[in-house]
Order: structure tokens, then C-alpha cells, then sequence
DNA sequence: CGCATATTTAACCTACTCGTTTTGAAACAA
DNA sequence: TTGTTTCAAAACGAGTAGGTTAAATATGCG
């Protein structure tokens, strides 16, 4: 697996129990057995999926007695929306050139759907 | 691997040849070939990279003539960040916490308001 | 100390990922 | 048809993910 930051946070958020676990964790901090009593699988499995979530910042822990509380950390995810930030304006545009299409097909019986090749060429050059 | 659509995503993403194949088509339509391009793998992994990136619904995918082109397809991301809106306050709230501790220390310098450090000094008391 | 509670670690298994090389297939040109 | 180009699929191996059970560890109580 790759091991870079970013990666560690996807690939901690690909997995349904790891984001609930997140999600739960937004009511406020919780131990490993609260976290695990949800799912059907052991509680080892779940020690697993906090350190995986711990591995990608995602979590940090505190000791009360003899439990372990888990506290939900944010930053990394904001730094996963910086990320997609780039993207937004594709599907922005996505939406716009359906409207357009949708004109124009309301218009007049259009034919140049060859506009994406025209894309393609443009991302022939590299750099 | 979960087989949901939102992990389908993350696990797709948490691969940084992936993502830089996302960002390459950013600038536009692009062939295996040329995508394969700039990275040290060969070509058939490549191919596997675009099965997955396509399995999540991030590319679609043209012939023209014996070439197969990828296109971006980011509705995707847009559903990313709608669940990782959620977490926003949270990371918000972090950095309100953050401005406190600045007051408090309120001395020396205010000048980037880049220092995630801090962050994760508190987030990483990790022994 | 001895014991209970809460959690982690170890050992193991299965299945998947990601890379390779080799082979197959689709589109097209001569 | 044959050949070329471009890509996908098959087959294989090394490493990893995620699950299990069983044992080890840390903390607190009497």
C-alpha cells in the first residue's frame, strides 16, 4: 500500500466500519467497546480499524482507567476536501455543459458531439 | 474490499498513480499510452489502474480507432465531499481551538496561518 | 499481591491488490 | 487476407488487508 499521507487517509476512509466509526465519533470520544458494539465482528478486528484510522491521523487516544478513548481529528479530512477543491469545477462544468446541451437540443437538432475530442487534443501535448 | 460506491471511490483514490491519472485528465481526454507515459510501470498496470478508476465511476471510457480514451468523470468527488461535509464543523471547531491557543500564547509571531503543527502536535501525543 | 476489566498483540487464514510477462483481441491499413 | 497498433486479459508471485481465536498487556480494585 502506498504510504504517503494522503493515501493513508483514503485508504482509511475505504473501508464502511472504519467511517462509521468516524461518525460515531462525532457524537464524542467513545471506547473500543462502545465503537465495536455496532458491528458484527470481534473487538480485535475493531482495535485494528482504530489503529489504521490512528496510522492516518484521523483519530487520537486518551487513557481513562483502563479504556482507551478514541477523539475524532478533522484535520486530515480537510486537507482530503483541499484535494478534491481541484475537481470541483469539472463537475460544476459537467453540469453546465449538460445544460448547454440541453439547449441547444431544444433549439435545433445539433450535431457536433466531437467537442470532447477537441478536449483530447488539447491534452495531447504534455506539459 | 467493501464494495459500496463511496469506498469503491476512496480505495481508488488511495492510490497516488491513481490520482495523478485523475489530475492528468483534468487537462483533457487522454489514451492509455499516454497516460502510462509518465509513470515506471508498464502498460498493463496502467490498464488495471483505469478498470479500477472506472469500476468507482471516476473515468468513462471512448474508442477512437484502435485507441481507448479516458474521460474524468467527477460526480464522484462531488459525493465525497458531500459526506465529508459532515465533518467540516469539526475541523472548524479544531481550528477555533487553534486561535485560542494563538491568543493565549499571543506573543511573538502572527504571521502564517499555516501552522497545522500545532495541530498535530496535539492530535499525535503518541506515547 | 491476586483478580477483573479493557484492549492490544500474536499467529493464522483467506482473499485481494499491484506488479510482472505473455497472450489475446479490436480497429484499421495495405 | 496479413500486418501494425493499441489495449485488455490471463497467469503468476509477493505483499497486504481484514477477519478469526488465543494469549499478552495495562490499569485499577480489594
Amino acid at each position: 500500500m502506498a504510504t504517503d499521507p494522503l493515501s493513508l487517509v483514503f485508504q482509511a476512509l475505504a473501508d464502511p466500519i472504519r467511517r462509521a466509526i468516524l461518525t460515531r465519533l462525532t457524537t464524542g470520544d467513545a471506547t473500543v467497546a462502545e465503537l465495536a458494539e455496532p458491528f458484527d465482528v470481534t473487538q480485535p478486528a475493531i482495535s485494528r480499524h482504530l489503529k489504521v484510522l490512528e496510522t492516518a491521523g484521523l483519530i487520537s487516544r486518551t487513557r481513562r482507567a483502563t479504556a482507551r478513548l478514541s477523539h475524532l481529528e478533522a484535520e486530515p479530512l480537510r486537507e482530503v476536501t483541499t484535494w478534491l477543491a481541484r475537481y470541483q469545477q469539472f463537475w460544476d462544468e459537467s453540469h453546465e455543459r449538460l445544460d448547454e446541451l440541453l439547449a441547444a437540443l431544444q433549439s435545433k437538432r445539433q450535431d457536433d458531439p466531437d467537442r470532447t475530442d477537441a478536449v483530447a487534443e488539447k491534452g495531447n501535448g504534455h506539459g
